[in-house]
DNA sequence: GAAACGTTAGGAAACCTTACTAACGCACGC
DNA sequence: GCGTGCGTTAGTAAGGTTTCCTAACGTTTC
């Protein structure tokens, strides 16, 4: 029988085993298809009578349902199982400069309700008000019970010191730096909440529900208004020491190296000589008088249009990917990169430019792949951490 | 009662627990000072009739050994436990360009005995002979009975390939690529092998008897003949996807990325031009007419005699070392990094300079310290690591 | 009727608590 | 100064509890 990893330095004893076998149940049926006590023995090697009493025991906590009779082929007269949709709630939120987005989700992260706010321009105090408003809407459309929201997670564009509680680095929205955003959003929800850095909540996102969900360690890359990576080594979401593993500009500002960012703000401010050329000749620009400013999508829809303008800066935005890219291989040789953010997400301009270039520069360059979940990456995270807190809270206190 | 992080999917039987609760009780009993049952009971948890039995399994092993009486104050009739010297053994192995050494642990990587040989110039199948005769010396220095020799850890110079045992990039010993040296090494010395990168296993070294064992991540960043880092995250190597985390040089060798190596050829390179005044006043040189070369040891002599060209030399050695950390700090954010190898051993000139820099460059710098091993931390991580196999495989094997 | 699901019954493994004896140190009284 | 009693600590023994497994047995379905 194999034993886990984790060596606990005390003893261990038979409720412990309990809890363990518990979870192991939990973990089959979370899966989502209604499974029955039978096929829970087969897949955990629990035998049917323990797997009946630990049914038992979180039909109990409100976590499980059975289903009465289910459409399965040959049922044989069994009983199916599976998560309870309205047992308990988690609260998922992705606080951004323009908008608050925010959704409620049961076990498993399905989706219960989604609604996003605009939060454009607030501080901090009323961003939290407006936190705690578009918590109570989706409490409503959801129509359930407040009381069955057990955690809530809130992803923000910062460095979550995990000491503190307060947040850093917060280039997108400097209301947030130095603010103490769990207490408040705590005391304004009535929820206890988990605040995270949100890249690193794509990148769990994207472990739970997403591409990195078959890879034992991967980096999601984000590229959007700045650029961030968030590391999933062995299954598990590393932070660092101060909850800032991942903030690659730091390792480019400074003596000698040259890579620039390829976030927006830098693109576009590369791109500014050639705007004229770009800008001219837009068809997707309906009023060319007002076409005056460039932005990240009109160079990469020129860039598909075939405007050699436009792809000579694309092939620099990949140079500069890859050049991140290049230190998250050096330093944790992860074994595949997600790219996502507003830039990073234009995969078919840049996959194979930068997977080229990977090849090229590196002696085990890493898998190369777009986010599946698109701009709900963020969200997708918050909600299957938040609602593996909820359930833990559930199964752990009983 | 806690539960362990780790979530087998297949259930857990009471066997299991008391596969948990006997390591539990080696983790204690190897420490090394004598511990009596009741201390055992209290400082695990465990009562005490379970601890009687679980040391009587462990007695059985012949991993543990029971000091008849002790010279504790008040003994109260107490039985004292420990590891058992001559229980089990390990094989550690440290294999560079020059030398082969070589030591024989026993548990908790006690030291039975040491020896080093020339290796210089061999090729593969030379290099597996001697240590299979370096091997034989060692059991016979310390003059135990080979059969309790039941692991043996070996740390190249190289990545390697953990799903072909293959080494590559082995820039020192070009006779090791491509080579499958651990098969070769059990078959010579007949010992189950397990075959690791040196600076790997110098960072293991470092969290089990080092400076690293008080920090819950950090990085070992071996600067000499070549620069590379291992990594230990939330106490575990961290070796990436195809064994090469911490190989830090394909993040700079290409695409506008400055910084050099701060190794010892890429410095004497940088030194030549100042060659003539660096070697021509040195007050250790006896003979200035054959002193003609330059060495990194002599570029550090004259800049700690305050020689002005060989200090401006080391200021670049830590602007490059720098360049290092702030890439592995962007990445992992890690609480410490280590520095170790002929360059970065030199603590008196570096420590200072580059935690300037450090502060100067990054918002959350790591701790700097000097490795407190040494040349030895190779081989005390093998050691270390060779003697908990052997150890898990006794526990394992009963 | 055969196969699959689930339950019941019996038993085994592992742990804990409680209670006991042995050893040790200290203080007090002779 | 030295013995005796008391409190503390180490270890063992006995009994009880929790948890799980195997085997056998209804029950439902095909």
């Amino acid at each position: 029988m194999n034993i886990p990893a984790a060596r606990p330095t005390t003893g261990v004893t038979a409720a412990t085993l309990r809890e363990m076998n518990i979870r192991t149940v939990w973990s089959v049926i979370e899966g989502g298809h209604p499974i029955s006590r039978a096929e829970i023995a087969r897949l955990t090697g629990i035998s049917k009578p323990t797997v009946s009493v630990l049914l038992e025991e979180l039909l109990a906590t409100g976590l499980v349902t059975q289903s009465p009779d289910s459409a399965r082929d040959p049922s044989h007269g069994a009983v199916f199982f599976g998560p309870k949709p309205d047992g308990v709630h988690a609260l998922a939120l992705d606080l951004g400069a323009h908008r608050l987005r925010g959704v409620l989700a049961g076990p498993g992260a399905a989706i219960a309700a989604r609604r996003d706010v605009d939060v454009q321009g607030m501080d901090a105090p009323l961003m939290v008000a407006a936190a705690a408003e578009l918590a109570r809407e989706l409490v409503a459309a959801a129509g359930i019970n407040a009381a069955t929201v057990r955690h809530a997670v809130a992803g923000v564009p910062g460095v979550v010191d995990r000491h503190t509680g307060r947040v850093w680095q917060a280039l997108n929205i400097p209301a947030l730096n130095g603010f103490a955003i769990a207490t408040e959003l705590e005391a304004a929800v009535g929820v206890p909440f988990t605040v995270e850095n949100d890249i690193d909540l794509a990148a769990l996102g994207e472990n739970t529900h997403g591409t990195g969900a078959a890879a034992e360690s991967f980096a999601f890359l984000s590229v959007g208004t700045g650029v961030g990576a968030g590391l999933v080594l062995h299954g598990h979401l590393h932070r660092g020491h101060s909850g800032a593993a991942g903030e690659l500009d730091s390792a480019f500002d400074a003596e000698g190296f040259a890579a620039n960012d390829p976030c927006a703000a830098s693109i576009v401010e590369f791109a500014e000589p050639f705007a004229p050329q770009l800008l001219g000749d837009s068809p997707s620009r309906r009023t060319p008088g007002a076409a005056t400013t460039l932005t990240t999508e009109l160079i990469f829809d020129r860039a598909r249009a075939g405007h050699p303008r436009a792809i000579d800066i694309v092939e620099e935005v990949a140079r500069r990917i890859t050049a991140y890219i290049g230190v998250l291989a050096a330093v944790a040789d992860v074994e595949l990169v997600i790219l996502g953010g507003g830039i990073g997400l234009n995969g078919d301009l840049l996959l194979e430019r930068v997977a080229l270039r990977l090849q090229k520069r590196l002696p085990y360059p890493p898998r190369l792949e777009v986010s599946a979940l698109g701009d709900s990456a963020v969200l997708t995270g918050a909600a299957a951490v938040a609602a593996s807190v909820a359930v833990e809270e559930v199964i752990g206190g009983r």
